[in-house]
Order: structure tokens, then C-alpha cells, then sequence
DNA sequence: ATGGTAACATACATGTATGTATGTAAGTAA
DNA sequence: TTACTTACATACATACATGTATGTTACCAT
């Protein structure tokens, strides 16, 4: 009842059990990131991906059930940090127009990392399909899509963005642009930024006078 | 020496040899650019895409050399389609950037059929490898961005394209945010033709006058 | 009709990645 | 120290897709 500690060590001497399985599922977590980014689903070995990590598939098939578990694990853990860094300050803009200039920007910034190709790559590869992994990317890219024609139609209630096809279309075409640029601009920092707000605005048909004003680059962690 | 038919039949009466390998290559490589665009190379089972087109393995394994081969046949096909119907069409544009939107559009229709995500999908997966495959794809994409970078350069020096990043960084954009948009709207007939324009107006960083005028809708074959 | 070749289909052999079962070392409580 | 569990590594069994070798049918010249 009144232990301080289950551990005989000072406070944070060295490796506890579960300090070394979150390290160990850390490291399995982002090879994986980098493998399915770059190979997809399919292509990607889990001895390779384990490798990397400095491990076996051992350690691969003790803390995640199977191949499915694991790139589900990775899209989940992708899904939050995208929301942090990219999601959420975007969501604290005052209108929508802007909400929707700097994601785009946040997003170009977040894809500088290997790991941003993930959901895209393996949503390209499961479309179609009814695969665990093809409908969890799918849910995630309409939650994305869904934000996008919330804002498009505030935009056009109060005028800042003019009408034209249906604001779903408007999403799709605009998330699917913005994913496209920025992926094709893999390494070609700073112009990743301004081609991906200029390109939102080509798909929301407004004028390029607020993409060009360079804000403030967004910061990443690490 | 004269003769004048080498076969028995009055003219074209059924199959002869070269007609029936004709049929099933032709069979065999549309079964196969489905199937590269719904599945990637990897996830590609040739057993399928045999299967789809009437066929058995042995036929594809007569006609082509091997799976790899079947794959180069296929980008050399569909690249010969997109030449013929886009980039041709686009070529007798009058200014820069008029050629580049009907570039677009003309991309967005071409892409309504199916076959039309095998560059984008085999770039994506080959992305980074050192494959023959990749590096075909890669020739592919590196023409059109060649391209895009010359009419983008034609377009700033007589001032219908504003300055901005440099022209590979705008023409890697503009063709990275076209691929993206277009087959995130696959399905959306007409919208994929105006987004398509939209965006890569935005890319250029020009206003969007001329996206919205519809011109005649470009017609594909079949 | 018939010998021969092209256009396939069928059967087999190989490699490779996954998943599982078992072995072993690191950490934990008595 | 010792019993015990966690966290891995190693070894094996299975499945599956490719590529090849062989068999069979359609087409063609004589």
C-alpha cells in the first residue's frame, strides 16, 4: 500500500522492464514508418524493418501480433503526431481560408520526415481493396477530407471562397493536390511550403494573395 | 515473288497467327496495366492478370519474358496513349500557359479510365530503389517535369507566369499536385477536369481567369 | 491429309516471406 | 541465490508467386 517504488533503484537509474519494451516498440515503430513509406505494405520485409531497428523478427512478432498489427500501430502513431503538429495549430486559425492555408503549409513541413508517406503510399495500394489497413487509412484520409468541406462551405457562406463544384469535390481534388505537391517536392525545402498553400488556393479558386505572404516557417519537433 | 496473299482466305476472313498473338497481347497487356494500376508490382499476380483476360500464365509467360518485361510493355503502352491524346493535343496550345491547362484537363480525362494510375503507382513504389521498372517510370515523370520547366520559363519571360521558386520546384509541384488531385477525384467526372486546371493555376501562381472558362470538354477514345 | 511450327495450357521446381515454436538471456520478486 | 517472468533470438513449417519444362491444341504450307 504504501510503496514509493517497485523498483530497488534510486528514481531512473537505468532500463525497467517497461522502459525497455517502449524503447525496443519505439524503434520497431519508426523502421517500420521509414520501410512502409518507402516500400508500401506489400514490399516491406520485417527482417529488414527489424534489422534497422537493431533487432530480430523476435522482438518484431513479441510486441505486435502480426504484419497487419504493425502497420496499423504505425498509422495510428503517424495519425497523432500529424494531428499535433499539423491538425491542431491549424485549427486555432480564425477563419477559413487561413485554417486551410496553414495546414497545407503544416503539412508540406510534416512530409519533410521519410515517415509522411505512409498513409499515402498504403492508401494508394489498399484502394479498392477491403483490407484492414486500406480502411483504416481510408477513415483517416475522409476525416481529413470531411474537415476540408466544413471549411470550404463557412468560406463560401461568408465570401472569402467563391462557389464552383460541390465542396466535396473541392476536398478531394484539394487534399489529393496537396498530398501529390508535397511528395513530389520531397527535398526541395523551403519551395515545398509555398507550392503546397499555392496549390490549395488554385483548388479553392481564390487569388494567390495570402500564400505568397511568407508566415512564420512551422517548426517540427526533433 | 508476286504473290499477292500468303494466306488461303479472300482477305480477312478470321484469325491468322499474327492477328491472334495481336489479340492476346493486347488482352494481356490491358488485363496487366488494370492490374499495375489497382495493385502496384509487387501485389501483382500474373495468375490474375492471365485469368482476367482469358488466359492462363502460359500465355503471358509466351508473349512476354517475364514480369518485368510485362510491366515495361505496359508503361511503354499506356505512355504511347498519353502522348497521343494529351500531350500532343497540348503541344498546338498558342501560349504557354494555355498549353499547360489543357495539359491538365487533358490529363484528368485520360485518367478516368483505370489504367491511368500505373506511373504514378509504379513511381510511388519504385521511388528510391535502383529497379529497371522505377527507372522508366522515373524517365517518364523527368519528361513531362523537362517540359513543364520549359513552359514555365517561355511563360515568366513573356510575363503570363509572375516570378517565383524556381521552375523545377514550380513544375514538380504542378505535376505532383496534378497526379495527386486527379486520382483523388477518380469517379468526380467533370469536376477532376476544372480542379485539375485550378490547380495547377495555383501552382503557377497565376489567377484563376482562365481555369473556370470551360472549354470543349476533350473527348478519349473508346 | 500431314508434317511442322506457333500459341497456348499444365505440371513442376525454386526462392522467399510469413508465422510459429522453441531456446536463451535479461530483469524482478522472494 | 533462486524461482520466475519478460524480452528477445533462433529454428522450423507453411504458403505462395515466380520461372521453367513439358505437354497439347490451333494454324499453315505442301
Amino acid at each position: 500500500m504504501s510503496v514509493t517504488g517497485t523498483t530497488t533503484r534510486s528514481a531512473s537509474e537505468r532500463s525497467t522492464q517497461a522502459e525497455r519494451r517502449a524503447r525496443s516498440r519505439s524503434a520497431l515503430l519508426e523502421s517500420a514508418a521509414r520501410g512502409l513509406s518507402r516500400y508500401g505494405y506489400g514490399n516491406l520485409v520485417l527482417e529488414d524493418v527489424a534489422r534497422e531497428a537493431g533487432y530480430t523478427r523476435g522482438a518484431l512478432y513479441y510486441q505486435f501480433k502480426d504484419k497487419e498489427d504493425l502497420a496499423l500501430a504505425v498509422i495510428e502513431w503517424v495519425n497523432e503526431n500529424w494531428t499535433r503538429e499539423v491538425g491542431a495549430p491549424a485549427a486555432q486559425q480564425p477563419d477559413p481560408v487561413a485554417e486551410l492555408l496553414v495546414l497545407a503549409r503544416g503539412h508540406a513541413v510534416f512530409c519533410r520526415r521519410d515517415i509522411a508517406r505512409v498513409v499515402m503510399a498504403l492508401r494508394l495500394e489498399f484502394a479498392g481493396q477491403d483490407h484492414p489497413v486500406g480502411r483504416e487509412t481510408d477513415r483517416i484520409w475522409e476525416t481529413g477530407v470531411k474537415r476540408c468541406v466544413k471549411l470550404i462551405n463557412a468560406g463560401r457562406k461568408d465570401g472569402s471562397i467563391p462557389p464552383g463544384p460541390p465542396a466535396r469535390a473541392v476536398a478531394l481534388g484539394l487534399f489529393g493536390a496537396l498530398e501529390g505537391a508535397v511528395i513530389a517536392l520531397a527535398g526541395h525545402a523551403p519551395h515545398d511550403e509555398l507550392l503546397a498553400a499555392r496549390v490549395v488556393e488554385g483548388a479553392l479558386g481564390i487569388d494567390n494573395d495570402r500564400a505568397d505572404v511568407a508566415p512564420a516557417t512551422l517548426e517540427h519537433r526533433r
